[in-house]
DNA sequence: TCGCTTTTTTGAATCAATCAAATAAAGAGG
DNA sequence: CCTCTTTATTTGATTGATTCAAAAAAGCGA
């Protein structure tokens, strides 16, 4: 099973507190979400912390590697606590909504490049852009 | 051969400006630039053009389907003049530096999902993370 | 519990980009 | 070629997301 927020931070070896254990807990329950949207779950569920602390914790937890920090473009960054599978996203061009998207075949063939222009390749990123099922239906405004 | 910057522009309905053209011009000596970089660019090449003004005809060009905008994470927007051949890029995690990389299998079969989540999907973007050669070779300060 | 270290608060600053009003330039029609 | 209308550019201010810095508060090993 997953271990606690709390099991999680100490396995990092980050201290635990009451912010970074909201935080993630917020994020565990809506992915995907900006450190605005964060903050204002956190404050919502009763939680006191402010913006800034939120933006720390939020660079904290990504650079410990508890969190995956993903940032499509024209949206603010954005965080999820999905890590270790490397899946992918589906933004949408209108609302930018962003929706989880499996890797595209279990071993990713086309995601060597042929020529790296000597790059030491690290990681490879697949965005989707496309209409979400709320946008495809919703009157053309 | 490729038709001249004020071609292009006159051929995607638009007006022709110094300032559009040597945002053209300088765009194709150096891609990948931002906003900035073009603005300093067309200024070392003796032109006269605000800030502001290179915003603006950047958004103009990439509406009108001339350039192309890349929004890699922790760097400001980017622009290029390599379209209509849906290439990638290779972003160096050390210095931000942008390569193209082209398309990995011509026909892309697995950017296809198999699970879309109801999106209609409209493009893949595809961007590799590594080490660019010269962070490759360079002190690890 | 004490004391050192890390975190959070508080308040300001940065960076990239956008907005709005006034001025200047493009180019169609005469 | 000149004028008029439309579209660009300048000028100056503003926004949004994030980061920085110093002071106050909290975690946690001894």
């Amino acid at each position: 099973m997953t271990p606690t927020a709390e099991g999680r931070l100490r396995a990092a070896g980050l201290r635990v507190t009451a912010g970074r254990i909201r935080v993630l807990e917020r994020l565990a329950e809506a992915p995907h979400s900006d450190a605005d949207t964060v903050h204002r779950m956190v404050t919502a569920a009763g939680g006191h912390l402010t913006l800034q602390a939120v933006h720390n914790v939020l660079t904290d937890l990504t650079e410990a590697g508890l969190v995956r920090r993903i940032e499509p473009a024209r949206s603010p960054a954005r965080y999820e606590t999905r890590i270790g599978d490397n899946h992918h996203h589906v933004v949408c061009t209108r609302c930018g909504a962003v929706t989880d998207i499996d890797c595209v075949v279990g071993h990713a063939p086309c995601l060597m490049p042929s020529e790296t222009g000597g790059y030491a390749i690290q990681t490879a990123e697949v965005t989707f852009w496309g209409l979400c099922p709320e946008c495809r239906t919703s009157p053309i405004t």
